[in-house]
DNA sequence: AGAAGCCTTAACGAACTCTTAACGGCATCG
DNA sequence: CGATGCCGTTAAGAGTTCGTTAAGGCTTCT
């Protein structure tokens, strides 16, 4: 079961401190990049789309409040400060900057774990309630966050390959997904020549969808390429 | 045009603190009530709904954690600790049961404000959920705030991790919870891979609730993935 | 101190899912 | 016309996950 691990960005310019937490967080299973300036920093938030920011605000190049601004300026993205100036002033200047978490050096790593997971929880729940993305199409319906399926208002059962299965093609619906594009989502980057495993899953979803599975409505094959799921 | 304030729900049984907090919060606009008992605070947090909860762990009838785990059983109004005791252990255990921020006495001030700032402005973004405290599913009825659970108008008595792990379905239901989701809101961000407690007590409770445990009406199972509670 | 209740842990059979293999139809190409 | 390759279909065995039960240790209450 491969679940992409969650990223964090650590925006600091002291070496082993960096390397310490790079140490810490990896071994938590967080994946993680590091910047040594704001300049950078705020760069790296724009292209790797971390799913939190680790932030020094002690930084040579700019003032951390001025980080703070550039990044919210476009995104909601979990930030907490660790800060050596443990100064009132500093800290709600940092909190109303938009900045959820500030800690002040030296910080126990447990509490520092903690406060990166409540962050995290914050920030996940987010999208928890309204936002279950649906798919429709004809009869057939898709609750991609609630894993449910109906067809025609009866719900449909699949097994977890099967639904990694629609999944796939409903993330890609209307284009044509080749055999390897599909085995990589569903079974992971290993295999990618057995092409024999997708017909039997492919004819287990017509069975379970299809009215007709000999003509099929949704799931249709593009011979020699791969399959593509009607919109 | 008339401008609801903000509600802050304060649980804490030293007179003199609350008075102070009173003032101060008053003073920048939010209004307030108070409670000097776990008890009672569960209570009127079901009852007066608010904004935002102002938690003091050393309450005198039951643990601190427990009313963190008994509010979020419910709701995720933002919850901030204010605690005297300031071991790096007891704060991870506030914030790993569902706390929002945990502040050490004497605090100052400013930075109270400013963290319940950053509370609400986060608590804010995720809009309002129609929480109730109060689920219902034919014959079962569960009182989230009041730990209750009654079958068919006779009441059904529940040990803890019972009710927390039918309150973190009833949290999501209809949609599939994931194993992992489930070990973690019940039992903690620690446990991720023993999947096996969860056959035990999804037994349990199954036993207490369904009428053939056999073919469950209520609690149902998602292979591969985890269970749903059916709406 | 004793008893009761609850959580953890282990074990085993049953049900389900995934893998793998085999076969037939259909089209393309030599 | 036969060979080859791709796709659909089916079935059986292996492997995994789930349900169920029970025993032991821990905490809590009396």
């Amino acid at each position: 079961m491969s679940e992409k691990s969650i990223a964090i960005l650590v925006i600091e310019d002291e070496l082993p401190i960096v390397r310490f937490l790079r140490a810490t967080l990896e071994n938590q299973g967080y994946s993680l990049r590091d910047a040594a300036t704001g300049q950078e920093g705020i760069a790296e938030a724009g292209t790797c789309r971390p799913d939190l920011i680790l932030l020094d605000l002690g930084l040579p190049d700019m003032d951390g409040l001025e980080v703070i601004r550039r990044v919210r300026a476009w995104t909601d993205v979990p930030i907490v400060i660790i800060s050596a100036r443990g100064q009132e002033s500093d800290k709600v200047a940092a909190l109303d900057a938009g900045a959820d978490d500030y800690l002040t050096k030296p910080f126990g790593v447990p509490e520092l774990m903690a406060r990166i997971r409540v962050a995290l929880r914050r920030a996940s729940h987010v999208g928890d309630h309204g936002e279950s993305s649906f798919f429709t199409c004809g009869d057939l319906k898709v609750d991609l966050a609630g894993h449910l399926v109906h067809l025609r208002g009866q719900e449909v059962s699949l097994t977890p390959i099967e639904f990694r299965l629609l999944a796939a093609m409903i993330k890609h619906a209307g284009k044509v997904i080749t055999h390897r594009q599909l085995l990589r989502e569903v079974w992971g980057p290993h295999l990618t020549d057995e092409s024999h495993y997708l017909r039997v899953f492919v004819h287990q979803l017509r069975r379970k969808l299809e009215d007709d599975p000999t003509r099929p409505k949704f799931i249709l094959t593009e011979a020699g390429i791969g399959y593509r799921l009607r919109v």
